[in-house]
RNA sequence: GGGUAGGUAGCGAAGCGGUCAAACGCAUCAGACUGUAAAUCUGACGACAAUUGUCUUCGGAGGUUCGAAUCCUUCCCUACCCA
């Protein structure tokens, strides 16, 4: 993997760039989509391609689970089983550890899991969890971390980012000696955590940084703090990485927090928002989100967005997709998805073509104005 | 004509003397969702005041009772069965 910076905004720390992985050329900054499961939930690979997505996620517990490294491996990697020819980045299972907190149990080693499809007991480790990784071939590998909830006493952070610290160690150690299953490039990014402590996140951050990853990771926010105080989290997490490796914001977030940590020198987010709230009726328009299911729509025949053009937007009217909603039709999901997605990796094009010409703080207001109008 | 089972809030359906403005489901309305156990979850849902509050409801009309959706009388209606 390279990254190269293309462009410095003159008036923040936003900036553009380029990764070029096995699979594809990643403008940044860049929305991934979460496609956690082989796929991204209600949106065909062709309509990706359609919108140019070029990197999507997935998730090591939950493919590790189903359908299991085995047929992964016997698929020759999660590219060529789900037909996914562009990059692809995987979790590590270390939000799961967060998110399925009652199923697990953390030592120095590891962490022991319940599946939450039949509880049957598993141990991931720094070092399996890479393998796994290199069986899927993911182009961007993440190492196991833990992801602590919000809000978390200073002591308990205090010791978490020392374990993350040390599974990191043994997730880029093993990363580097152990054999690939393939010649496809792989690279690792680290996570840092700390939560919203300054020194701890900075502590968290100067440690991992002397490891030569590839990138580097700010997990563990969006977990129910403040937005301000994420963003003043990650305004002072950027001063700490290297310019020259790229920054990953994990699990973040809505359009106007893509704008304000772009302005804050992210590169990369990933996020659930666009498809998970499609599926519950909410898009995102230019002029701000929508209850598709609103009885205001009942005869509204206006495209939900006239501005954001997708295949959505340009063909079907605020009263057919909610009547597809009320009616519980598949179709109504896969159109919201699309828009969805669409409106992020349309916002993100926006954002990079603002940094190159230098007027991302201009773009910023006049697109927040209308959205939060 | 005889018999049986029923008629409960928009619909379906519990409740069968007080703790009932009445369970639950659907429909409706609103909200939430940030490295996906999420096509999910939460709330409202008789009427007004809009938090404790008040008023009108359980086919109709009478009655019994301190008290009735719940018991009695009678009428109306529905479904099925027998003539």
């Amino acid at each position: 993997m390279t990254f190269s910076v293309l462009s410095n905004s003159s008036e923040s720390k936003a900036r553009s760039g380029k990764i070029e992985t096995a699979h594809s050329i990643i403008e940044t900054p860049v929305f991934m989509p979460v496609g956690t499961m082989a796929n991204v939930k209600a949106i065909e690979h062709r309509e990706l391609h359609e919108i140019d997505t070029r990197i999507i996620l997935g998730n090591t517990y939950h493919l590790f689970l189903r359908p299991g490294i085995e047929i992964l491996k016997n698929a020759g990697g999660l590219h060529s089983f789900m037909n996914w020819n562009k990059s692809i980045l995987t979790d590590s299972g270390g939000f799961q550890i967060f998110s399925l907190s009652k199923l697990k149990k953390v030592t120095d080693e590891g962490v022991e899991f319940s599946s939450h499809l039949n509880g049957d007991k598993y141990f991931f480790t720094p070092e399996n969890v890479i393998d796994y990784q290199k069986i899927i071939g993911s182009d961007i590998m993440m190492p196991l971390d833990e992801c602590l909830p919000y809000p978390t006493d200073r002591d308990v952070v205090k010791e978490s980012i020392k374990l993350t610290l040390k599974w990191e160690k043994r997730c880029y150690d093993y990363f580097c000696n152990s054999k690939n299953e393939s010649d496809v490039e792989q690279s690792l990014f680290s996570i840092s955590q700390g939560s919203t402590y300054e020194d701890l996140r900075k502590q968290s951050i100067e440690q991992l940084c002397e490891i030569d990853f590839d990138g580097h990771a700010l997990g563990g926010l969006a977990v129910g703090e403040e937005n301000s105080l994420m963003y003043d989290v990650v305004d002072f997490s950027t001063d700490l990485l290297p310019v020259e490796k790229p920054r990953y914001l994990m699990g973040v977030g809505t359009p106007v927090d893509l704008l304000e940590c772009v302005e804050r020198g992210i590169d990369m987010f990933d996020c659930v928002m666009p498809t998970r709230n499609a599926r519950h009726g909410r898009l995102f328009t230019t002029n701000g989100e929508i209850n598709i299911k609103g009885a205001r729509y009942k005869n509204d025949f206006n495209s939900p967005d006239t501005e954001c053009k997708t295949y959505t937007s340009e063909n079907f009217s605020l009263a057919y997709l909610r009547h597809l909603f009320i009616s519980k039709e598949v179709l109504g999901i896969q159109l919201a998805t699309i828009h969805n997605v669409g409106f992020y990796l349309k916002l993100m094009k926006d954002i990079r073509s603002a940094i190159e010409e230098d007027r991302f703080l201009s773009f910023k207001k006049e697109f927040l104005k209308n959205y939060l109008s």
